[in-house]
DNA sequence: TTTCCCATTTGATTTACGTCAAGGCTTCCT
DNA sequence: AGGAAGCCTTGACGTAAATCAAATGGGAAA
């Protein structure tokens, strides 16, 4: 874990709610040589089970570097994902002691945890920290609010735009334009986690896939390598309110 | 609106994240002074828009009495339920000017609102308020997860059944139970808003009601009227995982 | 290179739920 | 009393997505 610590450079702990400052190895002022005693870095790889649903879970963490999805599994084996977490964003609830869903990397992961006793203390001594977290949790359910919709009210070709067009939005580091303005990135699911998302089966999933890639809507090099010619036009796909939050 | 705090009792603001201590017109002890100047009730008819999706909302509340609900709808007027509201449940957000979704009233509804500009200052100076209101947060998330899952994987009964299981165990103040323990309450809903909530036509809903009855799992007088004479056998019905969350 | 494995695509068929349409039961209004 | 307007139920039919079943393709191992 200290090697670990050593290699992150200063700003890799990102917008997690506890600032940088106070988390990263390389910094020495303020808040750190108190947070230092509870912090740790743990790595999984793409595949890896960081906790099953219900287990007991001693640490909240932040998202270093890779991608974790949070999925509920009903008894028959019907899984829905329910939290897909990026680089910044925060896994655990303050206040409970076991996971309430299965926490999955699906890519290499890089986590940053802190033990939860102290963390909570933490969190009582230092209020920005509450407060980061509560901005965090309010832009989630936000989030949440918006997959409901896509669950409850969506057609499969407008799902399928929709998840497209909130991959290339949330995941800045993956995003690239090209010249033309044209989004480029990987997509980091496979069609069954995308189908788990979605509320869909992964054959639904590839189908449209290959519609919307018919149509021009996005163009496929691979299975992930995704472009963008119109974000536009893919948000019209995807049933959205105009450009409810577009990028930049 | 002083007419209206005159008949609040003490404690009607339930659980809301300024403790009823805080808030409540009858006390004149601590905070209390202070926040006087900050909060005021509102009632709203049955059927009556609180503020719709996108309007300026210079307040933040609590539901005093009644029910709320949140929905998003879409251009061509889908519409899907994303929140609803009880007693002691909070809406808005603090640091966002405008509703992100439409607040209806489904019954008369009484709120108690908190003037955003000052309620975010008192946010900073008194910790509980934000502890409270993050801890509420992560509740509406959880149940923001579960409803998730209802809506991507379950079938149409299923969904009836949870929604049904879920009211009997949130609905405290309408639920009675008889001396062989079956649960008593009114549906608050109508077909139409339950439809709303599960992502399914006001049609299906109607024939898995009449199926849920015609199986026993549910007794009906009238529309609105059930007896549940078995929760184990309606949380079956609902493909939950056992009791996740038995009344008591 | 060849083979195997696994993710993905594509096709044929079924089915759960949506859509369209009609009719019943309350409650309210004149 | 007689509409009229809301809700709700029920029926007939259509369709989007699920299910079942091969076929394809790309990367890793041998």
């Amino acid at each position: 874990m200290a090697m670990q610590d050593m290699q992150l450079a200063h700003h890799e702990c990102g917008d997690c709610p506890i600032r940088h400052r106070a988390v990263c190895a390389r910094c020495e002022a303020d808040e750190l040589t108190r947070l230092e005693q509870i912090k740790y870095y743990r790595s999984y790889q793409a595949g890896q089970t960081v906790v099953w649903s219900g287990d007991r879970m001693d640490f909240v963490a932040s998202v270093v570097t890779g991608i974790a999805t949070l999925t509920q599994t009903m008894e028959d084996g019907r899984r829905q994902m329910v939290g897909l977490l990026l680089p910044s964003d925060f896994v655990g609830r303050p206040g409970r002691a076991n996971a309430a869903y299965d926490v999955t990397a699906t890519t290499d992961l890089v986590m940053c945890c802190f033990r939860k006793k102290p963390f909570e203390d933490m969190m009582l001594t230092t209020p920005h920290i509450g407060q980061r977290l509560l901005e965090m949790t309010l832009d989630e359910l936000d989030a949440a609010r918006e997959w409901m919709l896509l669950l409850g009210r969506k057609t499969a070709r407008e799902k399928i735009a929709s998840l497209v067009a909130i991959i290339a939005r949330r995941d800045a580091t993956l995003r690239l334009k090209t010249p033309k303005g044209a989004l480029v990135f990987d997509l980091p699911l496979t069609r069954e986690e995308m189908a788990d998302y979605l509320g869909l089966t992964l054959e639904t999933v590839s189908r449209q896939i290959s519609a919307l890639k018919r149509d021009g809507v996005i163009v496929l090099e691979g299975k992930r390598h995704v472009t963008i010619p119109d974000f536009d036009r893919l948000l019209e796909e995807a049933g959205d309110d105009s450009d409810g939050g577009m990028i930049g």
